[in-house]
DNA sequence: GTCTATAATTTGATAGAC
DNA sequence: GTCTATCAAATTATAGAC
């Protein structure tokens, strides 16, 4: 059972991960985003890696439900694509630097965490399913013959890469805040047009 | 003039960085890989914070050069996006940490490298140039008529993702470096047929 | 220019009183 | 559970001999 003590170290302590990285972040500016003593942070949990390792395994399984639940229903290709546009936009615009943090620290930690999501993800064996109706989908004609990991990539791009690119456009391109969300809610749009001819065409 | 030994550190520095971020990298270690005394890195680069910056300034300046050079060539849109995907995609796979890398600093990096790249940027004002060409290739109807933001995002996003979710994909799908290249060569034709798609239908 | 030794600082973590 | 004081380790940076 998380006490409240709990939930506001873990709030503080993700936003100061996602924003300075895990070896960027400071227990201190931790304990101050969270009004609290910083021993306490060490009293509910035990070190800096294992607050971590909490952390990283929250957003993990929190993306993974997500993922499982569209991909698992009884809908088509284009359906599940429309879906994940749609929630993971929303997700997204909630926690704009969840992507970025999460792809740099999977690619910087070089062993503990990585297996916290490996398994995250092959507990849920969806992505095999999913693989498997692009195919037969393929087959039957309702959509262009791709190989299956450009397809993927290509909706992973479209959808995620303007999270990636948030404060590297505010920040040299100096836009603000509301009209960068803008930009991000009119992209869903486009995605899904441009998946379609991507698709179909 | 840069000595031997300079370019040795810069080149280790640029590695150790890359893998590591700033603040997850050590001085040592650069050293280790340079073959050279510890000490020596603050003979040669009064502090890691300046080493760093060098390395920045270097890496934004390269980038921004190669794009100058095709935006500023009287070519039209499509044969400057076609040129770009070509010449990103190849120094992209000689350098594939690099855009995960720079995205990743500058949004954590709160001031001092995000002004060098700043200034990198708008001294060349080809940026201008080429938002205007888009928008007049969209009235005389060559193009159809999109935000040019979208288009640009669209672009970079099939064009840069993939090396951003390099690591990701390798570490967690488990794909051998040589089939990530070959996918990733692939995808220059796709990127190029999707855009046709997004800019002409 | 190069190396050894060491300073100075930062930072994660703990002991111990309350 | 909470706080103060402090430790121990890591890490950047420098002094000074050669």
């Amino acid at each position: 059972m998380t006490s409240f003590r709990e939930k506001a170290i873990l709030e503080a302590a993700k936003s100061v991960f996602m924003e300075k990285g895990y070896s960027g972040a400071r227990m201190q500016k931790i304990a101050d985003k969270a009004n609290i003593n910083k021993s306490m942070l060490h009293y509910y949990f035990r070190s800096k890696e294992q607050l971590f390792g909490d952390i990283i395994e929250d957003m993990t399984l929190n993306i993974v439900a997500k993922y499982s639940c569209i991909i698992d229903s009884e809908i088509t290709v284009i359906e599940k694509f429309d879906k994940i546009i749609d929630e993971y936009t929303d997700l997204m615009v909630q926690n704009p630097y969840a992507p970025l943090f999460l792809l740099n620290e999977i690619s910087q930690n070089n062993s503990k965490h990585i297996n916290t999501m490996k398994a995250a993800i092959s507990n849920s064996r969806s992505s095999n399913k999913f693989l498997k109706q692009i195919l037969k989908e393929q087959k039957l004609g309702l959509i262009k013959s791709t190989p299956s990991n450009q397809v993927i990539f290509t909706v992973l791009s479209l959808l995620v890469f303007p999270f990636i690119a948030n404060s590297f456009v505010k920040n040299i391109l100096e836009i603000e805040d509301e009209s960068y969300t803008q930009i991000i809610l009119e992209r869903k749009a486009l995605i899904k047009t441009v998946l379609r001819q991507f698709l179909m065409t």
